[in-house]
DNA sequence: CTATAGATAATCT
DNA sequence: GATTATCTATAGG
């Protein structure tokens, strides 16, 4: 497997999410092993995108294999993969990694030691990999980012998803069976 | 171990 | 004015 993997992107959501479990994402050389992520869809009242466009999910419109940077709860940053054709509004939230490469960075950035809760969420994996509202939008196959695809699928687990008030049955959250980075258990 | 509240601000109605 | 794809600290079993 050589190169971005846009075509994936191109594609339905739900395997593009399934499909980054055990890739490696890097910001600046600093990040690690995908480990949860979760799908949203246009369908989905979940989701962003749900009503249309607007100013913040602009990005959640635009070409796949690109970033939609989001601010929830007023403090927390959220990094996504955009999916699907140009227009259609789908996107992979990344919920969390396994620290790799850049730990000495990662533990300055979020002012902690322990390896465990270094990246195990959406909002500290963006801490921790200095992911704001700069990335929002810009293509995720160039620098900053670095993103390649695991050769073989891991073990996966299904769940519902984390977070949402609706559509909150749909088995959307995927995660790497065994890793001791989840966000949550499933 | 689980449960709960409070922080905190952009975005949308 | 209400809502929110979260995190942390603290209290209780």
């Amino acid at each position: 497997m050589v190169g971005f993997p846009r075509a994936l992107f191109s594609g339905p959501v739900e395997p593009a999410a399934r499909a980054l479990i055990g890739a490696t994402l890097l910001v600046d050389g600093v990040g690690g092993t995908v480990v949860e992520t979760e799908a949203y869809a246009p369908d989905d009242a979940a989701s962003h995108s749900f009503r249309g466009m607007t100013g913040r999910n602009a990005a959640m419109f635009g070409p796949p294999g690109h970033a939609y940077v989001y601010l929830c709860y007023g403090m927390h940053w959220c990094l996504n993969v955009v999916c699907g054709v140009e227009g259609h509004g789908s996107a992979v939230l990344i919920r969390a990694l396994a620290p790799v490469q850049g730990v000495e960075t990662m533990r300055e950035r979020r002012g902690i030691e322990k390896l465990a809760i270094l990246c195990n969420g959406p909002g500290r994996l963006c801490q921790a990999l200095g992911v704001a509202r700069s990335h929002d939008g810009i293509d995720l196959a160039a620098p900053p980012f670095s993103l390649v695809l695991a050769e073989r699928e891991p073990d996966l687990l299904v769940g519902p998803r984390i977070g949402i008030t609706r559509d909150v049955d749909r088995p959307w959250r995927f995660g790497l069976a065994g890793s001791p980075f989840l966000s949550r258990r499933f």
